[in-house]
RNA sequence: CGGGGUGUAGCGUAGUUUGGUAGCGCGCAGCGUUAGGGACGCUGAGGUCGCAGGUUCAAAUCCUGUCGCCCCGACCA
């Protein structure tokens, strides 16, 4: 009976996936809608996720010798128009200030829906030699999209990110880069997230707007529906030619700067919920689990109880640790951290004590292990390395299973309509046939991956000469 | 921006068809009993029914407008 009504608390997820998102958002009190249409409040479980991807990336960033910097929040129009792909691919989606102070502005400022401008402007007056080069700048910030339709994390008006932006002397240093923290941002998905991913390239219909090359991080949702999950693009010298950027090379003659772009941002909280949610609410990776262990006393009143768990959670002080001594049942708190997501649950009570031992609670599996108190930090360690490991398992098993190949059209088209996930399929390389899929299908070029196969040497759209493998899939 | 739905206490809702001045559950506060999967009893606080007009002796209920939110499309991270 308390089983029942736990479950009836969320949404199932596999009745309606969309508002199963919605419920553990908000269950999970991760977000609030705010009174501004579109954005979103992040509350303390949002945001303590975001601190630990922040920390986790930041690290990996300045290994490679990243430094971060603060960009003004507007942009002059004058600024914004130079580098005409970029600008037409987001004037439609910028929020203008024209007024401050009461009086009217003489020239528009926009509110930043990305930072190339800013950066492109602030490398023109700062690199002079090939000696100021590589530039490798970050800024983690907010920036703003005139959305819309909205959702929590994976689209809002203004959303979290960081925003690496590198100027170089070479085509092949730009290059190395863009691929570098590419496999940054794989290795963080893979690792810290436990989420698997897809390595590529854009095609030039779904690439950024003023880039010579995106690639890209996709990754598989429950539902079977893709999420770009991180880019990196390369811009080669469009925008420094756009923006002046120049500089003295050894041979003392001008040249311009190769540069690139790279970001990820809070929509990849989404990803995680998307990923590794069930029916019992969210489910955290240890790895940026806000907290790792949860530890519930039962019976807390009995004597020597919860001085026994106030002793545990001092032996795991090396672990992000809880415990809950508020009079709920313990019931009750099994099932709000389960909602939570928080990875594991210690059980300490009077009998465990008498004996000398606990009980562990996987979050991902539920499966209970009673261990000797003697051994509870391997134990814990152990556990939560074993979660972290488990879940990357399962969602690359997920992935896998959700992956097909289609030699023809009408196997591609039947698979789109009925079998949701990734498609393995070649392509031409002719823009049309892209286009023609995404009519006929929704489906969308997700990338054009690393690791190459050959389904077939045709084009699974037209039947010429096939180029590429593509992954194609449905994507949010 | 199109199509559909919805808005009553922090959350979930009844009442709307047939107008008569708002009820329930959860949660919240206090006290007590409980405690290994969302405990129980008693007491209590909390609502100008999304907003603005209109009709009426009287509006949560009828009419007009408007806004928010959710879902599905198109567009984008």
């Amino acid at each position: 009976m308390a089983k029942d009504k736990l479950v009836t608390a969320i949404t199932s997820r596999d009745e309606d996936f969309a508002q199963w998102y919605t419920d553990i958002v908000k269950k999970a009190e991760l977000v609030n809608y705010s009174k501004v249409k579109g954005c979103m409040v992040i509350r303390p479980n949002g945001y303590a996720i975001w601190e630990n991807i922040q920390r986790e990336l930041d690290k990996r960033f300045k290994e490679t010798g990243v430094e971060n910097v603060y960009m003004p929040l507007f942009i002059p129009e004058s600024l914004l128009q130079k580098e005409k792909d970029h600008v037409e691919g987001f004037a439609p989606e910028v929020a203008w200030v024209t007024h401050g102070g009461g009086e009217k502005l003489q020239e528009r400022l926009c509110v930043r829906p990305t930072s190339e401008t800013l950066f492109c402007d602030l490398y023109s007056t700062i690199v002079q030699s090939y000696r100021d080069l590589p530039k490798l700048y970050n800024q983690w910030c907010s920036v703003v999209r005139w959305e819309k339709t909205t959702r929590p994390f994976l689209r809002s008006m203004e959303f979290l990110w960081q925003e690496g932006h590198t100027a170089h002397a070479t085509e092949e240093d730009a290059e190395e880069r863009t691929i570098q923290m590419l496999n940054l941002y794989s290795d963080f998905c893979e690792q810290v997230l436990a989420i698997p991913v897809i390595k590529g390239k854009k095609t030039n219909k779904e690439k950024f707007a003023g880039a010579n090359s995106t690639y890209t991080i996709e990754a598989l949702m429950h539902d079977g529906k893709a999420l770009q999950s991180g880019t990196s693009h390369n811009f080669g010298d469009g925008f420094a030619k756009a923006y002046d950027i120049q500089y003295t090379d050894k041979e003392n003659k001008l040249a311009y700067v190769h540069q690139t772009s790279w970001g990820m941002s809070t929509r990849i909280i989404g990803a995680i919920i998307m990923v590794h949610g069930d029916d019992n609410g969210l489910v955290l990776p240890p790895a940026i689990a806000p907290t790792q262990v949860i530890i519930v006393p039962i019976a807390q009143k009995k004597p020597g109880v919860i001085e026994k768990a106030q002793e545990l959670k001092q032996r795991l002080s090396d672990f992000r640790v809880g415990l809950d001594i508020s009079d709920k049942t313990p019931g009750w708190k099994f099932s709000e951290y389960e909602m939570k997501g928080v990875p594991l649950r210690i059980e300490i009570g009077p009998k465990d004590i008498e004996a000398g031992m606990c009980v562990l609670a996987r979050r991902d599996t539920g499966e209970k292990i009673p261990v000797n108190l003697d051994d509870l930090e391997n134990s814990v360690s152990e556990t939560l390395e074993s979660i972290q490991k488990d879940l990357y398992t399962k969602a690359k098993e997920h992935r896998d299973a959700h992956t097909y190949t289609a030699k023809d059209y009408d196997e591609f088209c039947n698979i789109v309509k009925n079998k949701p996930g990734f498609i393995k399929a070649m392509w031409c390389g002719d823009e049309a046939c892209e286009t023609k899929i995404k009519e006929d299908t929704t489906a969308t070029s997700r990338c054009m991956p690393f690791e190459q196969e050959e389904i077939s040497d045709k084009c699974v759209c037209c039947g010429k000469k096939a180029k590429t493998m593509v992954y194609w899939g449905k994507a949010y």
